[in-house]
DNA sequence: CGGCGAGTTGATCATAGTCAAGATCTGTGG
DNA sequence: CCACAGATCTTGACTATGATCAACTCGCCG
């Protein structure tokens, strides 16, 4: 991978990425630091389609397609790795043990949308804002941003909202039931999950262990 | 792509295609009928997380990850193109064309995702229905199975509130608005639009043609 | 003719949205 | 170190969109 590297990107909390319907020549990959991936309406309406921890790809798709689909900010100071558009195409024709792990990656993608999909059609406020916690808890976990009982969470209520389908100030008092029922708590860019178990339960999965990902 | 073909199949309505939390050794292309996409929760809940029209393709999480996320079901008659799943690997190292359209695929259908997920937790039920039938009308005047005024609509009235989060009374009170409008008619397994731009408008569409979809 | 799946419609209920006001937290400059 | 401003979070009161329940119709197939 290595030889594909074009260098190495710093940027700010609030820094746009990349920007619906635009064709970067860049793509990434994230060292350190987190971001959301959102598509927002004429009137402002904004959908949160995923958040992005260290580890994923971000711009893959203006890289296969002609150009972005979502926009994507980061919500904390980020570290990235900067791969040229041109290097991905040429990658397939040299590596393909590593373009099938991109597409692994861009499989991964589709299954969290769905799994989104699901939450947002389907789970009520409570069901939304536990699946989600422990989703993010998860995650952050799995790339070792986390203890078993708390993490740093960089995003806003607004951005859990709009993640959800919900408004604002019902994700704040839904946020408050849960602290109510001890399962977990959000206060000041920190995560508590108090039981995590039970935070599962609420939110209705039955589970098993996340997939092995490549490295890259 | 013939190289690698190892079969045809023809499947009837109803038929389980392949199923969430399984492998199979299988993927396929649609020549011909529809399916939908779907997940479902152990009390029964149902989200459709997409339709499936003649060109797509099934299974191909299967074939990158472990298993399956979602399942697939036949809603009309289908004929199927079969694939194995360890050709597809073999393409990777052989045909970094197809390769790459592959990955193309896969990015077009988080696409396709990111946007019903934008659908489902930002837009009111009237904004919905009116997206997805001009999405499903879009998307079969593409594939040559519609008129500029109709086309077959396989899915049932459940499928749509399904996918759309909706509630199926809902829906259908919400369908029959955009009849009252003189817009689109949804009558006996027959979709009628009377006026696309207008119906565009209402979903709240600004845009852009669809891009070019590699053959597979 | 009878039965079943799908679609339609009305009445009532509940979840989540909106509006509004205040509290708290953060960063900035004096 | 403090004061202030803007962002973020919190809580309460009221509203509205869509869910649920229930009954009925229609079309299709045996």
């Amino acid at each position: 991978m290595e030889t594909f590297k074009a260098g190495e990107l710093r940027v700010d909390r609030d820094t746009p990425i990349v920007l619906e319907g635009t064709s970067s020549p860049h793509l990434y990959t994230v060292l350190e630091g987190t971001a959301i991936r959102f598509k927002t309406l004429e009137d402002g309406r904004r959908q949160v389609i995923g958040f992005v921890l260290p580890g994923d790809f971000i711009g893959l798709q203006a890289a296969v397609m002609a150009e972005m689909q979502h926009s994507v900010t980061a919500v904390s100071a980020m570290h990235l790795c900067v791969f040229n558009r041109a290097d991905l195409y040429r990658m397939f024709g040299e590596q393909p043990e590593r373009s099938f792990d991109v597409t692994w990656l861009a499989a991964r993608e589709e299954h969290f949308l769905g799994d989104q999909l699901v939450t947002v059609g389907r789970r009520s406020a409570l069901e939304r804002v536990a699946h989600a916690l422990h989703m993010l808890h998860g995650r952050a976990l799995d790339v070792g941003i986390a203890t078993k009982t708390s993490m740093d969470m960089p995003f806003t209520q607004e951005d859990l909202a709009d993640a959800l389908g919900l408004s604002l100030v019902h994700t704040n008092k839904t946020l408050s039931r849960l602290r109510a029922l001890q399962v977990a708590s959000w206060k000041t860019k920190k995560l508590e999950i108090f039981d995590r178990e039970r935070l599962a339960d609420i939110a209705g999965i039955e589970n098993a262990p996340p997939p092995i990902r490549p490295l890259i």
